[in-house]
RNA sequence: GUGGGCGUAGCUCAGUGGUAGAGCACCGCGUUGUGGCCGCGGCGGUCGUGGGUUCAAUCCCCAUCGUCCACCCCA
């Protein structure tokens, strides 16, 4: 026998049953981008593989070892894109939309990274990005958090989404904390295990977010980001937190809280659950504020965040997402009737444009199909049969009640139809 | 990339050194033109794959692949 082939590893299927919650999550979130005043763009999965080593930095492991990196038939290194914001921040660059300040973007759609797939971990994975160009202020940072609350409300899931935030100030800021960490470290290097020795001189900054229970309580000693910043850094970041508190948003601030990738600077927050095991950041971002000029255009503020929406739809799944019932479900006595069945359900779809209305198409008994019409959950079953046929009627069955079946003139089920939906909505 | 758990029917799982079972699902019958509940019957498995031990392996051993969880990384 043939071999069957299966899906890609970490490349999943999202089956109808869990695409219901895609669907309401994307629908939610794009009404909710849209009275903030975002627009859509659509990119590419594929870009200059330079775009994204210059972007997320060349350390990272991102880079590293998770990019799908190919090379083009014309010897080009192309990479499936990781993250999204390196190609939104092309986008703008290359079609000039910088030169208007304060263009606001968002994007959906899948990224891609050679990890060990795991709970909350795929490799092909779907990213909400929101960004924001042009603006220096802080109020754009609130509202972008302020906004990312909103929506977790929206979706019921507020309560279970907590907060952390942090700065990591300007450039000179970090590299000097850098150096002040990694000098610290190296005090304390005995206390350090593999993989923070490791990190202590490629980035130094992720070491903060060990794991290690030992390493934290060391690491609480650490001097802080915070203490570090200068005076305007610290009154963005204090603006920042004074209107989340303002606004109602419960957050934490998180010393140790750092981001993986390289071109953040100054706010950086991240959304998290404990109900999702080890990958719990739902969302996640920040300001990266040299990121447009890396990429050799004039220097431009952004900030922005990217929502995972695997993560999201399974803590969506947790609650039940009642789906609409069909109205109609079409029985017919054998096929020589069908077509007339067909017609007459589409009369009836020209009548009730926002209704389900099933024609079944299996055939078989009136008894296996009347199984069909019960299983769908249609509120009504009709049934055509030669004898009202013949007298131009139908039959109709609520298979919700104990109302009694009852047969009335084909021409008038449409309006009939009609009326039941309006009944029922 | 590293470590651990698990791979038996479409799904969830039980089970035994002598080549397998349940529940659910699916199909049919109990109505000559009518679902749900119930009863009866049926379909469905190279027990992940390859090798080894053994008279004999789905069961024991090894390898491999897949999957899940964690590390790592991060949405």
């Amino acid at each position: 026998m043939t071999e069957i082939i299966r899906n890609v590893r970490g490349m999943p299927d999202v089956l109808p049953e869990q695409a219901v919650y895609w669907r309401h999550l994307e629908q939610t979130a794009l009404a909710l981008l849209q009275r903030y005043g975002y627009a859509e763009v659509r990119l590419p999965l594929l870009e200059s593989t330079e775009l994204f080593t210059r972007s997320i930095g060349a350390v990272t492991d991102i880079v590293e070892k998770e990019m799908y990196t190919f090379a083009d038939r014309n010897g080009d290194s192309l990479s499936l894109r990781p993250e999204g914001t390196a190609g939104a921040v092309r986008c703008m660059i290359q079609h000039g939309l910088l030169h208007t300040p304060g263009t606001k973007i968002w994007y959906q759609g899948p990224m891609f990274r050679h990890e060990r797939p795991q709970r909350g971990r795929q490799r092909q994975f779907s990213q909400i990005g929101v960004e924001a160009f042009g603006i220096a202020d802080a109020g754009i940072d609130a509202e972008l958090i302020i906004m990312s609350h909103r929506l977790w409300q929206r979706l019921g899931l507020a309560a279970k989404i907590k907060l952390k935030i942090n700065s990591l100030g300007n450039r000179s800021e970090r590299q000097q904390y850098r150096q002040q960490l990694q000098d610290w470290l190296r005090q304390h290097q005995q206390q350090l295990d593999e993989d923070s020795l490791r990190r202590m001189e490629t980035n130094p900054l992720r070491v903060l977010d060990s794991k290690n229970p030992a390493l934290q309580q060391l690491l609480a000693e650490a001097p802080t980001l915070l203490q570090q910043l200068g005076s305007a850094s610290r009154a963005h970041y204090d603006q920042v937190c004074a209107m989340l508190s303002a606004s109602g948003i419960d957050y934490q601030h998180d010393d140790r809280l750092v981001r993986g990738l390289d071109y953040y600077s100054h706010t950086v927050f991240e959304w998290q659950t404990d109900e999702l095991g080890a990958q719990g950041t739902v969302c996640a971002g920040g300001r990266y504020d040299d990121l447009v000029e890396l990429h050799g255009a004039r220097p431009t503020p952004g900030i922005g965040f990217a929502m995972g929406q695997e993560r999201l739809v399974a803590l969506l799944e947790q609650q039940s997402l009642a789906a609409s019932a069909p109205l109609l479900y079409v029985v017919v006595q054998d096929a020589s009737l069908r077509a007339a069945a067909m017609q007459l359900v589409e009369r009836c779809r020209d009548a009730l444009p926002d209704a389900t209305l099933l024609l079944d198409h299996l055939g078989g008994s009136m008894k296996a199909q009347m199984k069909r019409a019960n299983r769908s959950g249609a509120v009504l079953a009709l049934i055509v049969a030669a004898e009202e046929q013949q007298r131009g009627e139908v039959s109709v069955r609520h298979m919700q009640s104990d109302a009694a079946q009852q047969t009335l003139p084909a021409d008038e089920l449409p309006g009939w139809l009609a009326g039941q939906y309006a009944s029922l909505h």
